[in-house]
DNA sequence: GAGTGGTCTAGACCACTTC
DNA sequence: AAGTGGTCTAGACCACTCC
C-alpha cells in the first residue's frame, strides 16, 4: 500500500503553479505575503514556506531577499555552441539587457589563475566583475580574468558591451576555441548579495575559457547565473 | 549595518560540507540520523533539515527516500556535442553503468507526439522507458519515443545497450543531427518514485531529438536526470 | 511603526525501514 | 518493536522594508 495523502505544501504548490501556468499570475507579480497565504489556506507558515521554496527550486517563482516572492519570467534560451553575446541574445528574445560594472582591477596572478590561465604567479591579470540584468532583474554575476599581455589597456575601454567584440576590434584577437563547463553550485555570500539572493542559494556556475587564433588563452570567465534563468538549447551535427 | 550573525543551519551546512570536501565523509556514506545531528549540534530538527536540504540542492548529499542522507559521488562529465553513449561515457570515467527496462510498448501517437515527431495522431509509436544507474545508484529515467516506420521490430531486439548503435547496425540508420534542450524541472510522482526521490524534487530535464541522414526524426528522447549527477562540459570551435 | 521575510524552538503523528 | 524520515502545528524573536 502506497502513501496516497497529498501533503498540504504540495497542494499549495499545485494551486499556485496552476495560477502561474494559466496566466492569472503574470511574471514579476508579487505573491501575497506568507502570513496571508497561511490564513487563506489555513495551514502553518512553515508549510507555506515549504511550498514556496519548492516552487523557487523549480524556477516558477523567485524571491527578492526580505521583500517577497515573485512570479518568474520565462527562461532565456542560451546556445553555448553559438558565440552570440549576452546583449544580442537577450535582445533577440525581445527582452531588455543591461550591464553594470562592479569592479575592474589589475591584480597579481594567484595560484589558481596560474593553473587555469597559464600566467606566471604574481604577473599581472585583469579582473573585471560585471552584473547583468534582464528586464531590470539581476540574473548573473561574472568574473572575467583577462591576460593583459594580449590586450594592454583593455580596462580603459568601455566594458559594458561585448568583450569579445572589443577584443576583436581593438586588438585583432579572434576567439577561435572555447571550453565551457557548467553545473549547479551554491553562491557565496558576496555574489548572493549582488544577485539579491539568500546566501548559499543554488546557482548555475558556468566557466568559459577562450582561446585566440594562436591558441593562447585570452580570457577565463566565471559566470554565476540565477538557477532559474537559463534554458540550454543547441543543435549538434554528428559528422 | 549588515546582518552578520551566521545562522545555525548554515553552520551545520558548513561543518558537513567541510567534512565532505576534506574526505572524512566518503561518497555514499550515510550521514547520522537527523535526530542524532540535532542532539550533536544542539539545534532543532527543523533546522537540521534546513541544512540537509541546502546541501542536497547543492548536490553535496542526496537522499534515499525514508532511508536517510548520503554523501554524493562526483559528478559525471557529459559532453552534449559528442555522441558518446551513456554506457561508454560512464565506463570511460571509471564507473559502472547499468540499464533497466521499465517498459516497452507500441502506442497510438498522441497530440504531443504528433507535434514533436511529425507522426500522424493515432499512428503507431514505440515508447521505451529505461532507468539507468551509475555504481548502483539510479541517476536517470528516460522516455524514448521512436518512429516504428523506420525500424520495425525494434522492441524485440535487446534494448539495454546503446539505441543509436542498434539503429545503425540493424537498420542502417545514422543519426546525423541532434537537437538538445535542457533545464531544471520538477519530477512528477511516477519518475520521482522510480528514482527514489521525493515527489516534486528538481531534476535536470533533457530532451534530444535525433534526425537520420535523410533528416527524418527517428527518436525523441526525454531524460529526467537527478539534479546532482551531471557536469556539462564541452569544447566549441568558432569557425 | 506596521508589516514582511528569515530564523528558530519544542513539540507531535504517521508511514515506512530496519532489525 | 524501535528508529527513521516526511509532514505539520503554534508559537517566537529579529532585521529589514515599506509607508
Amino acid at each position: 500500500m502506497k502513501y496516497l495523502h497529498i501533503p498540504y505544501y504540495l497542494r499549495l504548490r499545485d494551486s499556485l503553479a496552476k495560477k502561474i501556468e494559466e496566466g492569472s499570475l503574470l511574471p514579476h507579480t508579487k505573491l501575497p505575503s506568507e502570513r496571508d497565504l497561511k490564513d487563506a489556506y489555513d495551514i502553518n507558515r512553515v508549510t507555506v514556506r515549504q511550498a514556496l521554496m519548492q516552487l523557487e527550486s523549480e524556477g516558477l517563482i523567485y524571491r527578492l531577499i526580505r521583500r517577497g516572492w515573485y512570479v518568474s519570467p520565462p527562461r532565456l534560451f542560451y546556445d553555448p555552441t553559438k558565440s552570440v553575446s549576452f546583449m544580442d541574445n537577450v535582445r533577440a528574445q525581445g527582452r531588455v539587457p543591461e550591464t553594470v560594472i562592479l569592479s575592474k582591477t589589475e591584480m597579481a596572478a594567484s595560484d589558481w589563475v596560474n593553473r587555469t590561465m597559464d600566467i606566471a604567479v604574481g604577473a599581472p591579470v585583469y579582473l573585471l566583475r560585471r552584473r547583468r540584468l534582464i528586464d531590470g532583474r539581476a540574473v548573473l554575476v561574472e568574473h572575467i580574468n583577462v591576460n593583459p599581455v594580449l590586450c594592454p589597456g583593455l580596462l580603459d575601454l568601455p566594458l559594458e558591451c561585448s568583450l569579445t567584440e572589443t577584443l576583436k576590434e581593438q586588438y585583432g584577437i579572434k576567439i577561435s576555441r572555447t571550453v565551457i563547463n557548467m553545473y549547479p553550485a551554491p553562491l557565496d555570500s558576496t555574489q548572493a548579495e549582488e544577485l539579491q539572493v539568500v546566501a548559499g542559494a543554488p546557482c548555475l556556475y558556468l566557466t568559459r575559457a577562450s582561446y585566440d587564433q594562436h591558441d593562447n588563452i585570452v580570457e577565463f570567465d566565471q559566470e554565476f547565473w540565477r538557477h532559474d534563468v537559463l534554458e540550454i538549447s543547441m543543435e549538434v551535427n554528428n559528422a
